[in-house]
DNA sequence: GACATCGGAAAGCCTAGACTTACCGTTCGT
DNA sequence: ACGAACGGTAAGTCTAGGCTTTCCGATGTC
């Protein structure tokens, strides 16, 4: 999943669906790779949930997947978390620096 | 920043050290990986400001970056936001369907 | 002071994957 | 029915970068 975002031109076409729902032409347009690249790249957004794709006419319209951006969202809260009772424990076992 | 979380080995030390610090060697230890390429891995999660570093003696004793993950975390739940909002926008300018 | 340990740096290999061009199937318009 | 537009697939190229081995500097120990 954060795989999928670990590449610059998916975080552009995943940035750029947040504004609205896109299809293929329109995301290539304003981007610098060809549109067989916007193409696969869509697929492998899509595998990884991050987006949906609707078939309108011979268009697909493209969208986030509210869903898997809820999931990373929740990924880094629950790290959040955790690094926070990390940081109140080491905080807890080497008390003579803090009083 | 999410390039160095676009990868897999990365991720796993990135998750270790939300259990609170550690040395290279630790890390490496329950990696499948080499101490080296831990090393190589540490360095880019701490150019993205992911991870610290502080020496002690002759370990360097690595933990999360709460600012890096802080700034993520903000990412997402701006992302999340942005999202709302076109959805909010598409219901509103097709309206014939849902009254 | 000699030795051992820890960790970063350099050099090199090798695969994953990002991109392109070419092609084809599908759907819409006239 | 024919042509055009849209988009996914296939095949092939080429580079980024992940990993290893080797080496060296720095610190702590006896």
């Amino acid at each position: 999943m954060l795989d999928a975002l670990g590449d610059a031109t998916r975080r552009s076409i995943f940035e750029r669906l947040a504004a609205g729902p896109r299809s293929v032409a329109e995301i290539a347009a304003d981007l610098p790779v060809s549109r067989p690249a916007v193409s696969q790249h869509l697929k492998v957004l899509k595998e990884a949930r991050l987006v949906t794709s609707t078939a309108v006419g011979t268009r697909r319209v493209y969208a986030l997947d509210p869903q898997g951006l809820a999931a990373v969202r929740g990924y880094f809260n629950q790290f959040w978390n955790d690094a926070l009772a990390a940081f109140a424990q080491a905080a807890e076992q080497a008390p003579e620096e803090t009083p």
